[in-house]
DNA sequence: CTGTGCGGGGAAG
DNA sequence: CTTCCCCGCACAG
């Protein structure tokens, strides 16, 4: 079974999912789960999770997550699109940045990016992610049972756009005002889209990279935006985890200058764009603007308090708005690509241990079982095709597995136990995690390698901190 | 129209 | 060989 890198990862706490060791590509997968993850809307940094949540099942993500074909039936992969912002960097009317959710589909995506602003009527600008080693940020998805393992890679570089739920509330609302045009409808959207050159990729001293998982302090925010309509209970937005198993990085290959970028004077509000978000480390973690788009784009200038798919407690604080706005965030264009993008989620809150991890986390490396087309040397229940069913799974298809884990109840036993370190105390919902959070166990750990020759070194400074502001 | 997943296939290492 | 990406397809909402 899974064996030196299975062990290798045993140092995790934080989530059921992380507690166990596992690989998105080990043959066999921890059985058996008796609990699972709350589903993580906003994951980021090499993180694991199990869930057995539908939202899961549905591959969500509050990232623009596209398909990505791995060629491995059995995992489902997707790659971060970015956020799309103005070129500009203009402010919106209530302060916020514009950061859309690029549209998953191609086509619609090139349709977007024509658009402008509806600010100030500057070009839009995708934002790719390159959290990746210069790549984007990669989510894994494998079925397994009852359980839908998730894995990702990578630490976004860019502001959160809006999240699905966002934008479909906001486009569901903007159809129910299409017969009232308050006022001057901005169908010159649609002009042909000025481009700006996105290539300017300020290089410097690489240096660390206060990556921080986003969840790993979001859970904390008093007021969670309002992301909740489309998803069941807002506590699955609370990570009560720690994420830190597998430590964000500092990649050793320098491929996206913008995580490598020392930026003393992070302006993290820039990213801020919804003023609803209290004093809480979470401010370090870029938000969507929602309600303002709502407003604002398509057209729309209904009231705010028509805006029903969002959260009253949105309402901006009026000191805090203030701060945003004092602090001209981008200064010209193209910030994002420069070197005030590096460290985009401030860091360990104060206190936070983890001065300098090490940590070792695979890379995309899907080496796992391609799809075997055609009936090969596998077992007649291995057939990759997936089943006619609804939900997606990768099931048969490479390793025999034991095909009739009914209600994976039975196998964590199977997957030798003995490999999976089961210590954790995992830290319960709500409360106890934050602590756990905050003050990861072990200040510095070094974990050893897997034997691929992907390890990756990171360091974990706790530099950063927020409370400048 | 858009999101989603699949899978072919090319480029690059 | 692997991993990345793009593309088109089919299907669903």
């Amino acid at each position: 079974l899974p064996s030196a890198a299975c062990r290798e990862r045993a140092d995790c706490v934080c989530s059921v999912g992380m507690k166990l060791t596992w690989d998105i590509n080990d043959p066999k997968l921890p059985q058996d789960m008796k609990q699972s993850d709350p589903f993580q809307e906003w994951t980021d940094g090499y993180v694991r999770y199990i869930y057995s949540d539908k939202n899961a099942q549905r591959h969500l993500s509050g990232w623009a997550m596209r398909n990505t074909n791995n060629h491995n039936c059995q995992i489902l992969k997707k790659s971060c699109l970015g956020v799309v912002v103005c070129s500009r960097g203009c402010t919106l009317p209530d302060g916020s940045r514009l950061q859309l959710r690029p549209a998953i589909c191609d086509k619609a995506r090139q349709k977007q990016q024509k658009k402008l602003c509806p600010s100030c009527h500057a070009a839009l600008e995708l934002l790719p992610c390159r959290g990746h080693s210069g790549y984007p940020v990669t989510n894994f998805w494998r079925v397994d049972g009852k359980a839908i393992f998730f894995q990702a890679k990578g630490v976004h570089d860019h502001p959160r756009p809006e999240s699905k739920s966002e934008t479909e509330a906001r486009r569901s609302s903007v159809k129910r005002r299409v017969s009232s045009p308050p006022f001057t409808p901005k169908r010159r959207l649609l002009e042909p889209q000025v481009h700006t050159n996105k290539q300017q990729q300020t290089l410097g001293p690489a240096l660390l990279s206060c990556v921080e998982p986003a969840d790993r302090i979001s859970f904390m925010e008093p007021n969670f935006p309002q992301h909740y309509p489309a998803f069941q209970s807002p506590e699955a937005y609370y990570n009560p985890h720690n994420e830190l198993g597998e430590a964000p990085p500092t990649l050793q290959k320098p491929a996206n200058p913008r995580l490598y970028m020392s930026r003393p004077s992070y302006e993290f509000q820039g990213y801020l764009t919804s003023p609803s978000y209290p004093v809480t480390s979470d401010l370090c973690d870029p938000r969507s603007a929602s309600y303002p788009l709502d407003q604002i784009l398509e057209g729309g200038s209904a009231p705010l308090s028509s805006s029903s798919s969002f959260d009253p407690q949105t309402k901006p604080l009026a000191g805090w708005k203030e701060l945003l706005k004092s602090s001209t965030p981008y200064s010209d264009n193209h910030h994002y690509y420069s070197a005030e993008y590096p460290c985009r989620y401030p860091s360990n809150p104060p206190g936070s241990p983890a001065a300098l991890q090490t940590i070792i986390t695979t890379t995309t490396k899907v080496s796992y079982q391609p799809c075997p087309k055609p009936p090969a040397a596998l077992p007649s229940y291995q057939s990759c095709p997936k089943p006619p069913s609804g939900l997606p799974s990768y099931q048969p298809c490479a390793p025999p597995k034991q095909s009739g884990l009914p209600g994976c109840s039975s196998l964590l036993e199977n997957a030798s136990p003995s490999s999976y370190s089961t210590e954790v105390k995992v830290t319960d919902e709500s409360g106890g995690v934050i602590k756990s959070l905050s003050f990861q166990p072990e200040p510095l750990q070094t974990k050893t390698e897997r034997a691929d020759g992907y390890d990756y070194r990171y360091a974990y400074p706790n530099t950063y901190r927020y409370d400048d502001y």
